[in-house]
DNA sequence: GTCTATACACCGATAGAC
DNA sequence: GTCTATCGGTGTATAGAC
């Protein structure tokens, strides 16, 4: 069966959150499914290998979450505010971003699911700002890959000030700031028309 | 005479902003200074202690910087732009940010000096944006307190997207965006007067 | 496939000579 | 104030029985 490797899977990814790559250790993910040494390392070739699996179904979930709100038949300013004022575990913390400074981000293998979250979600959200600016929605004095980049750190460096401030509602301020500079550029452009 | 414990406060500075709290070890910091192993317990408690007062002296450079910025006998956006546009080592992250996720966070003593940080720079931050609001240069449907929490996330977010995509350039594209915002809206607002 | 026992390196900290 | 030797604990991984 392979339901003990794919819970040996699920409690890396849930410690992967909790404590990072570097702190979590084979033992621990072993308090946490009731699985045994052996079972282990049968069916991994160590925790390297089990936490890059662990991160790409993560990321994959991550990217299916992102994808469906900006695909989705809405308009262009109210996938921003889903994907910005969608309710976030401040004190835990980004699945993904959080690992950005773990020490195993200088292993190439274990950095790359993260690189290709963070791709993604750069990429979606620069299309979405570009078509925008097409539609003279957005002022096209502003360089799109900016806007995107800071659109993600409103919500990474959110998460960031929770956990320095131990205040779970710093992200929700961060994002809501950043959203408001969005809405109310966006409204000013269109009341000039 | 101090050398050594200053050598050895110096040492855990760096250390803590290459790879944090958790995974520093005492013996690479007495690798890193020369030090030997009597000399650290001699000067300190442990590691705890020093890495505290290592945190403490960053912080009180990095609020004094700030503060040297937000004090300075300029207009409040060039500020702004001053704060945010400086150069930044997008890869080694940010002395303070990059501890928010180290599972040293777990330690309120640990935590302080980094809890000291932000709290300070929202408060400086905040201030400024209620200042420009008084005098009618930012509109006053903006919470300040969530400005201030984008305006700093558009760092820590950006050096997290720098950790994560490994490109330096990450963290400007965030917070030039940011920058960008701010800046419209303010032209924008004036252009209507 | 899963278990227990074991190996070896490194961790944070201490002891005691100099 | 600084050194080396050493402690008990834990980390990652392997061996070999079942």
């Amino acid at each position: 069966m392979n339901s003990t490797r794919q819970a040996l899977i699920d409690s890396m990814k849930e410690l992967l959150w909790l404590r990072g790559y570097d702190a979590t250790s084979p033992n621990q993910v072993l308090d946490h499914c009731g699985a045994g040494k052996g079972s282990f390392y049968h069916h991994f070739k160590g925790k390297k290998a089990l936490a890059i699996e662990a991160m790409n179904e993560r990321v994959d979930e991550m990217i299916d979450e992102c994808d469906a709100i900006f695909t989705a038949d809405i308009p262009w300013l109210k996938k921003f505010e889903t994907f910005l004022l969608q309710p976030r575990a401040g004190i835990k913390g980004c699945p993904v971003g959080r690992l950005a400074f773990d020490p195993s981000m200088a292993d190439r293998d274990l950095r790359e699911p993260i690189t290709r979250y963070f791709s993604h979600l750069q990429y979606r959200i620069t299309n979405e700002l570009m078509e925008a600016q097409q539609d003279n929605m957005i002022d096209s004095f502003f360089m799109a890959e900016e806007l995107a980049a800071m659109i993600i750190s409103s919500i990474q460096g959110g998460y960031v000030q929770s956990r320095a401030l131990n205040d779970a509602q710093q992200i929700e301020h961060s994002c809501r700031g950043a959203f408001a500079l969005l809405y109310v550029h966006t409204t000013a452009l269109n009341e000039s028309f």
